[in-house]
DNA sequence: AGAGCCATAAACACTG
DNA sequence: TCAGTGTTTATGGCTC
């Protein structure tokens, strides 16, 4: 299989992957690291890395972390072109000071809170706690945001309310996942948002240097088999060639030019699911990253 | 000017 | 009963 991607920024840092992500529309997630070697039957997808300013799997934005990437700064990941693609043509304005309000809309701040949950789903009280926990500014604010939040939990289409299982769950209220067919709207405008308040202090604006080819790279995608996803996800199995095996095993490359996202052998994966992985991984990156840039002001 | 988006406030019903 | 949750409506500000 060979199929046209997106330049992506893969790999995806250990420290944001989570188990788990039963809510995408194919129930897979990045999960834990796996070494496989090289050679096995596998499909190479590769891109040329064309630089698309509004692509979203153009992730440079998501690296522009306050001086640390667990594994490898993206500056190393993306050749020179690309970064200045995503790079703001104006100089980035001041970061705003500390305490101030996030520059980001609620819809993003639950966006962020739900796919930094470890299962992609909160209750609305998690919701509050985390993103007081991250943003600084709604620890003194008054109460008023928390009706907004759940104001926009159930008006924007973007959130889905899955009900608690009550033999097993305790307290109130439902659990509260993100539409996978709006992830992608989601992270364009978190993308947007960070891209315009994001520092001077970023890597992207760093040269880019090539990234040696190591199996540092490999990823192996988990599939989480948690009531959520047996209940609301079973549905979609038919369809999804994916949903049956226990793991799908993906390998980025990463040359001068080219970017690798190597499939198994025997996995079909079209082009769309293919994407979903990709927004899969930029969720959990854009949670992380933006918690970074959180605790460097907000 | 108008549409669209967003934040905020408020009222009300439901639930544990 | 009460607090938390979820829904709906209204309003104003901002941007395009």
């Amino acid at each position: 299989m060979s199929l046209p991607l997106s330049p992506i920024s893969f790999p995806p840092s250990p420290t944001s992957l989570s188990p788990g992500s039963p809510h995408s529309s194919s129930p897979l997630s990045l999960g834990t690291t796996s070494h496989i070697p090289e050679g096995q039957n596998a499909q190479v997808v590769s891109q040329d890395a064309t630089p698309d300013q509004d692509d979203l799997t153009c992730l440079s934005w998501l690296h522009q972390r306050n001086n640390l990437l667990p594994l490898q700064p993206l500056a190393k990941m993306m050749p020179l072109p690309q970064q200045e693609s995503c790079t703001p043509a104006e100089p980035p304005p001041p970061p705003p000071p500390a305490s101030s309000k996030p520059p980001y809309s609620f819809s993003s701040l639950i966006f962020m809170a739900i796919e930094d949950s470890p299962h992609k789903k909160l209750p609305v009280k998690d919701i509050y706690e985390w993103i007081v926990k991250n943003f600084p500014y709604y620890r003194s604010a008054s109460g008023g945001w928390r009706n907004s939040v759940r104001h926009n939990l159930s008006l924007s289409k973007s959130f889905r309310r899955i009900q608690r299982d009550r033999t097993q769950s305790v307290g109130k209220g439902s659990f509260w996942c993100v539409c996978p067919e709006y992830r992608p709207a989601l992270l364009k405008v978190l993308k947007k948002t960070h891209s315009f308040h994001s520092t001077s202090n970023n890597l992207i604006n760093k040269p880019a240097q090539p990234c040696p080819l190591t199996p540092d790279h490999e990823e192996l995608v988990a599939m989480e088999s948690d009531e959520y996803q047996q209940e609301e996800v079973s549905r979609e199995m038919e369809k999804d060639p994916l949903s049956d095996s226990g793991y799908i095993e993906l390998h980025y490359y990463q040359s001068n030019e080219f970017q690798y996202f190597v499939l198994p052998g025997d996995s079909e994966l079209d082009l769309e699911t293919v994407e979903i992985l990709q927004l899969d991984a930029e969720a959990q990156e854009a949670a992380g990253s933006l918690l970074d840039l959180a605790g460097g002001g907000y």
